[in-house]
DNA sequence: CGGAATCCTCGATGATACTG
DNA sequence: CAGTATCATCGAGGATTCCG
């Protein structure tokens, strides 16, 4: 895992651009519930994390998504690929030889998900010191 | 609370441009780990939401945002603010009137997260039908 | 009003064991 | 190998109460 590296430098200065504006505009409000829905779903910590190694890596077996991902159990990685699968963000294969074989690959709406999250990744890179400093600022304060 | 409407035309725009490419670039390996508790602490339900109020209406009083986010406990109200103070997102001002009277806004780190999670937001409304109907049909599949 | 403190519940997750 | 099933735990979060 490799996290931001997973992004082209067309990606990244494009997703720069656009951190240094202001708001706003107009849209339904009824998305707004379908859209949290979604994005909660979505930016589960697992998820986000097999959604880079298999942006990185291309098609995977269901063992080598589980050695990629440090720290995840059989289950939740069972789970969270079912999770996937449903949402239209991976594809699942079944080759039936025995022993069973098993390979995931993302489909265009889950790479274009992993795009989508370039900008978050960015800031957050971007803005890594300046976040551990104000944590200790804040720790330091509150200690006294 | 009205999600994406607080973004403007020119954000919106940009992060559109970038939803259509493609991986990859390199980087530090010992940052992953930070983003992405970063990332995890930040993506958080509450957090967002906080975020978006805060984003529109500007500065708010404690009780105006726990009304403003629907369904959000005291004791979640409280504890997301702290965090988000502690991370530099938002200002807490203290008023020393009686009845007490506490002002909560975002920093310029804050609302640059909120610019950040843009592409996200325009990823959840743009392909929300998409995701609905593989949800269907992979729902219709497995009942048989 | 804006919290802090307490108690309590429930669901998400991990560990373990079994199977096609 | 790629799961499913079951049990156990642990902590996030809600409800309630009290206070400056």
């Amino acid at each position: 895992m490799t996290g931001i590296s997973s992004f082209r430098q067309a990606d990244i200065e494009e997703a720069e651009a656009y951190l240094d504006r202001e708001p706003p505009a107009e849209i339904d409000p009824r998305l707004e519930p379908l859209v949290n829905e979604i994005i909660s779903r979505v930016a589960d910590k697992w998820t986000m994390l097999i959604l880079e190694v298999l942006n990185e890596h291309g098609v995977m077996r269901f063992s080598e998504i589980g050695r990629a991902v440090d720290g995840i159990s059989q289950k939740m990685l069972t789970q969270t690929l079912r999770q996937m699968e449903r949402e239209g963000l991976v594809t699942r294969t079944i080759y039936p030889v025995v022993p069973p074989k098993v390979e995931y690959a993302l489909t265009p709406l889950g790479d274009s998900l992993g795009r989508a999250f370039c900008g978050v990744w960015l800031w957050a890179e971007r803005h890594i010191d300046e976040i551990e400093s104000a944590r200790a600022a804040f720790d330091a304060c509150k200690d006294k």
